[in-house]
RNA sequence: GGGCACGUAGCUCAGCCAGGAUAGAGCGUCGGACUUCUAAUCCGAUGGUCAUGGGUUCGAAUCCCAUCGUGCUCGCCA
């Protein structure tokens, strides 16, 4: 195994408030972490103890162990876990299903294991019951940590490579679901324990970026017919490159083709190795680049590296690519360029690697950028667009044709967001800028603010700082969450309405469970009460609480580590979206029949207090998790 | 036309990969709850042939096949 190349590098420096990310150690209550207090969750260990209890119980009864059919029950069941194995264990016995559940829960053992304290049925099912040592670890573990959720250190290096677009002008909001989805992964994977790198990977050699660059040396601005439509530099340029396509489209044919010289010299001229081509596409991509770093710096989606398509052409790693894929039994030389026949995939289309003029094409090159990924990182994960899935395909059998090991490889693939007229474009301007979009969620978002603050009963009196900072983190958080809550593969017709609905099932509506929890924790400060977990070690009896709204929210706690894991392994942070509204509900339950600061006992106020703690941590991590800020007011 | 997705309440979506308890939310509509740790909240009512038809199974929204509808794709573009 390679050693990663980016060991031992220091991770850039960036801002540790929510929705940013941190190193890791770091802390977003600015204390220290201690990482021994990370813990794989009780929820976890919970299913483990049941499916060993079970496997036991039904190898005692002769009885096949294969599948064990344990599930969640329906909310209205008090049981943590259940199984359903006893429909399937019917014929075998040859008895009535709730018979069969009977038997086995009857030969069930809970000797030995740390939470699991119960077995009963329900007809057909057995259910699993966790004790209170299940619920005080819980508390336990959540409460004192900061980062509860974050699963131990997998040791496994992962690139996660999202956004990608090409640097043609601003993002619009048809692409924007590629770094919200993106971040959001790369997010979830870290929390799972992976050690993330995000790139972004710069197109910066094909056909658009030589138009760019010609576009952009041949016209003045006298030229261009529009002003900037904002004040920044890919707002700007962009203007070139429509000028420039706008001309290849209508202009005479001799003016075209003279163009289409110069175009075609920049390209021959990156493909050579040409110093000073370099420099003149260069120049157009950076700029625009960073443009579009700052707009994305807006949501925020920041990178690790942003790695340069040309890099693998200087290298020579695409020639011997292409070297290599001449070699193999699956290329042809066919009408002049040559090809591979993917049919053993079960791709049809051939796929061109080299032009009959022997340069390469987009994807020559990703295959050495993505042999560059295998060689420096454990795993590799990319989110892109349906229009890319083809190619993808391709690209993921070409690679393992090479020997790689494809298994290494994820794909998440999103479709477009269009509007209701048709796609958008950034060659032809039509389309939503994501700054608009974000500008506007957070007027939007300022004025729900200022209009709230006449009714408000909490007397903190928000300063103008407090409005600001509470309009950005509910705008750009509703945008979001909108966006990462809902399954990529669904397509989304953009409606302004609809983007900025701050209604229930946004982001608003769990931010404010995370607010509230700071608002009970800061009463609690301002009152001279310690936190259990907070301010003071843990040591509260879980027995104190007697409400189901607690003890249930303690479960919906004791999840959290457990849907970490599967929306890291199946690449679904959408799953983590739905975590947070049934959190939600659980907590608002909790909220409403539960008194904190005014508990009938100290020992009740404390318990409680904790649970709102670990509550806290909870939400804000899972929010953390999504890239959506943790509003501490609003 | 071939390939790949998607189709769940009037609208926006979970649930589907690893089949199992009465298919869940929100919006909307209607009706309730603020002298209380924040009402951006909560409670209740309303609303569904899970696109259609077959198949597998004790059991299908979930797996398989077909059909219909929608999107993406099928360049020596990226």
């Amino acid at each position: 195994m390679p050693k990663p190349l980016n060991s031992g590098r220091s991770r850039p420096s960036r801002t540790v408030r929510g929705g940013g990310r941190r190193p890791r150690g770091a802390s977003r209550f600015g204390r220290a972490y201690y990482p021994q207090y990370r813990t794989a969750g009780m929820f976890r260990q919970f299913r483990s103890e049941v499916s060993s209890a079970l496997a036991d119980a039904l190898a005692s009864l002769d009885l096949p162990t294969d599948d064990l059919g344990i599930e969640r029950p329906p909310d209205d069941m008090d049981a943590t876990l259940a199984s359903s194995v006893a429909f399937r264990l019917a014929g075998v016995v040859g008895d009535a299903p709730p018979n069969v559940a009977s038997d086995v829960a009857g030969a069930v053992d809970v000797e030995g294991y740390d939470y699991l304290v119960d077995v009963d049925t329900a007809g057909p099912y057995v259910n699993f019951h966790a004790g209170e040592r299940y619920l005080a670890d819980t508390l336990g573990s959540a409460a004192d940590d900061e980062a509860y959720g974050s699963l131990p250190d997998r040791d496994t290096t992962t690139v996660v490579e999202h956004t990608s677009a090409n640097p043609t002008g601003p993002v619009h909001v048809g692409r924007a679901r590629n770094p919200i989805v993106g971040d959001a992964v790369a997010n979830v994977l870290e929390y799972a324990g992976y050690d993330v790198d995000r790139h972004y990977y710069v197109n910066d050699a094909g056909r658009q970026m030589a138009v760019f660059t010609w576009a952009y040396e041949t016209f003045d601005e006298d030229d261009l017919d529009d002003e900037p439509a904002r004040d920044r530099v890919e707002y700007d340029l962009v203007r070139y490159y429509r000028k420039g396509n706008e001309f290849l489209e209508n202009a005479d044919p001799d003016a075209v083709e003279a163009a289409e010289a110069e175009i075609s010299a920049i390209l021959q001229g990156l493909e050579g190795g040409d110093e000073a081509t370099y420099e003149r596409v260069g120049e157009v991509v950076d700029a625009v680049l960073g443009g579009m770093k700052g707009c994305l710096a807006r949501l925020p989606a920041e990178f690790d590296e942003f790695v340069k398509e040309t890099r693998f052409m200087l290298d020579g790693s695409t020639d011997d690519v292409a070297d290599r894929l001449k070699e193999t039994e699956y290329a042809v030389y066919e009408e002049d360029a040559w090809q591979l026949e993917l049919d053993d995939w079960g791709i049809d289309k051939n796929l061109v690697f080299l032009r009959s003029d022997d340069t390469s094409l987009y994807t020559t090159r990703d295959l050495a950028h993505h042999e560059w990924k295998f060689e420096n990182y454990d795993r590799a994960v990319t989110v892109l667009g349906e229009d890319h899935k083809l190619q993808a395909d391709q690209l993921d059998a070409t690679l393992e044709l090479l020997g790689n090991d494809v298994d290494q490889l994820g794909h998440v693939i999103y479709s477009y967001v269009n509007l209701p007229e048709g796609k958008m474009s950034t060659r032809k301007g039509t389309g939503v800028m994501l700054d608009d979009l974000l500008d506007e969620a957070v007027d939007r978002a300022r004025a729900a603010v200022e209009s709230r603050m006449d009714d408000r009963i909490r007397d903190d009196d928000l300063t103008e700082e407090d409005v600001e900072r509470i309009a950005h983190q509910v705008g750009i958080g509703a945008v979001r969450y909108d966006i990462v809550s809902k399954q990529p593969a669904k397509a989304i017709t953009f409606e302004w309405e609809e983007a900025l609905d701050f209604e229930a099932q946004s982001a608003p509506y769990v931010q404010y469970v995370h607010a509230r929890c700071c608002g009970i924790l800061d009463e609690a400060e301002s009152a001279g009460i310690a936190v259990p977990g907070v301010s003071d070690p843990v040591d509260v009896d879980v027995a104190a609480l007697e409400t189901d709204a607690a003890r249930e929210l303690l479960r919906e706690v004791a999840r959290f580590p457990a849907v970490i894991e599967s929306a890291a392994e199946d690449l679904e942070p959408h799953t983590v979206a739905t975590f947070t509204r049934e959190f939600a509900e659980a907590y608002n339950a909790f909220y409403r029949e539960c008194p904190v600061l005014t508990a009938e006992s100290d020992e009740l106020r404390d318990a409680r207090l904790a649970v709102v703690a670990a509550a806290r941590h909870t939400m804000a991590n899972a929010l953390d998790a999504l890239g959506v800020e943790a509003p501490e007011s609003m």
